[in-house]
DNA sequence: TCTGGGGTCCTAGGACCC
DNA sequence: TCTGGGGTCCTAGGACCC
């Protein structure tokens, strides 16, 4: 009956080159062309953040500095993104994947798990195509599709044929279609952890899959551990459909035109910082109990400073405030190139004035026994808000119900 | 005449408490 | 009378991903 012996078929739908592509589904002319979607497309600092394959096939690549981009391919046609036009494309193709199951989980504008097990008598490979074909032929958008037993091996299986290729990884055949991998291909493993993996003799994904367990702890950690178990296949992340509902931070930056020490114009920017971050707050119906201060200096240097505040944030002045006694205190006065506000620890806003009255009410009877206090507090706000023998308040109740949503979700 | 902007998770030290 | 051990909170920073 149980045809895969109770393991799991998952599957990792990912766009391709997805900007580019949407692009040419409302432009027809531009199909076949060398396309590139950059940001900043005037200013010097404009990098490609997307482009099509026959952009790529001249050597442009996504990240790359777009007057580098145009030495390349001097044909390329450069477009701003137009990111109403992206998130219509992913909503109607996150609707399509949860034709299939409910268990659809958008990780990123254009990428997604979906949970087939429950499908086990279908054949997952039939209900790939059948996705891959209804995506292109509905949306014009072509995607790779990783069929697995987890969400890693999805991830891994449907880099390995792009565009539009449908990959199928099994635990048995793990030897030898991932194992011979360079090990920096794995999800997970960037520059800096490859580097480190070199030093002690890990150059592939089979090295790491048969790494010695505990000079892999030390090098790196739990994430050594837990690379190791990926690379042999083991990987017990759940597909839920719900981590688009939980947000730990909102926060925006911006690189100015020019390295400057001009107090005016940097006030003025995060001034406008504070006002899109607080706007994207307000429209999700929450305010951050940390602040963070982005500082990048002109060779690079970037810092971060945060400031937990005693009463969460979320109208604009207050936030400008903030960022302008982080910044000020932080600041060593050399030339800036970037600017970022973020905010961090986010509540709902009922809830955070809840808090608040908590707070001064605590205060004001801070001589009270505390169990005198505890049984005042829950005549106050009924007993949900704090219990007897609970150490703390209410601090996690901070997502419930909430109805805030991943922003290329939103309309 | 190089490298944007949006995030997440993990680590580590010091303060502080019991 | 010279020094334990566990836990949480706060801050800073690193690494990674799309």
């Amino acid at each position: 009956m149980n045809e895969n012996r109770g393991g799991r078929i998952i599957l990792h739908v990912d766009m391709n080159s997805f900007y580019a592509s949407v692009e040419m589904a409302y432009d027809p002319k531009l199909r076949g062309k060398p396309l590139a979607i950059a940001g900043n497309v005037e200013e010097r600092k404009g990098i490609i953040v997307t482009c099509s394959y026959e952009a790529r096939a001249m050597g442009v690549k996504t990240t790359m500095p777009l007057w580098q981009a145009r030495k390349l391919c001097p044909q390329l046609i450069v477009m701003r993104p137009t990111f109403d036009r992206y998130r219509k494309a992913s909503m109607a193709m996150f609707d399509i994947l949860r034709e299939y199951t409910p268990l659809v989980e958008p990780v990123s504008i254009d990428e997604g798990y979906m949970d087939l097990t429950e499908y086990k008598y279908s054949q997952p490979l039939e209900i790939s195509k059948s996705i891959q074909t209804r995506l292109l032929e509905e949306l014009t958008l072509p995607c790779s599709i990783g069929v697995a037993p987890n969400k890693f091996l999805a991830k891994m299986a449907s880099n390995m044929k792009k565009p539009l290729g449908i990959t199928v990884l099994r635990l048995r055949e793990l030897s030898t279609t991932l194992w011979p991998l360079p090990v920096g291909e794995m999800h997970g493993v960037g520059e800096k952890t490859a580097e480190k993996l070199n030093t002690i003799n890990i150059h592939t994904i089979q090295d790491l899959a048969q790494g010695n367990h505990v000079q892999l702890k030390k090098l790196l950690g739990i994430n050594g551990e837990r690379l190791k178990k990926r690379a042999n296949g083991l990987d017990d992340r759940p597909v839920n459909p719900d981590s688009i509902y939980d947000f730990k931070s909102i926060g925006n930056s911006s690189t100015l035109p020019k390295d400057t020490t001009d107090e005016k114009q940097l006030n003025d920017v995060l001034n406008k910082l504070a006002h899109s971050v607080s706007t994207r707050l307000k429209r999700k119906d929450v305010v951050a109990t940390k602040l963070f201060v982005t500082i990048r200096y002109a060779d690079l240097r970037t810092i971060t400073r945060s400031k937990k505040l005693a009463n969460p944030v979320g109208e604009k002045e207050d936030i400008y405030e903030y960022a302008k006694q982080l910044f000020y205190s932080h600041w060593n006065e050399e030339p800036i190139r970037l600017l970022g506000i973020t905010g961090q620890d986010l509540v709902e806003k009922e809830e955070a004035v809840k808090q608040l009255d908590l707070f001064s009410f605590e205060t004001e009877a801070k001589h009270e026994p505390i169990l005198k206090l505890i049984d005042k507090l829950n005549e106050k706000y009924g007993s949900k808000v704090i219990k007897r023998g609970m150490k703390g308040g209410s601090k996690d109740d901070n997502t419930a119900g909430t109805s805030f949503n991943k922003d290329f979700l939103q309309e």
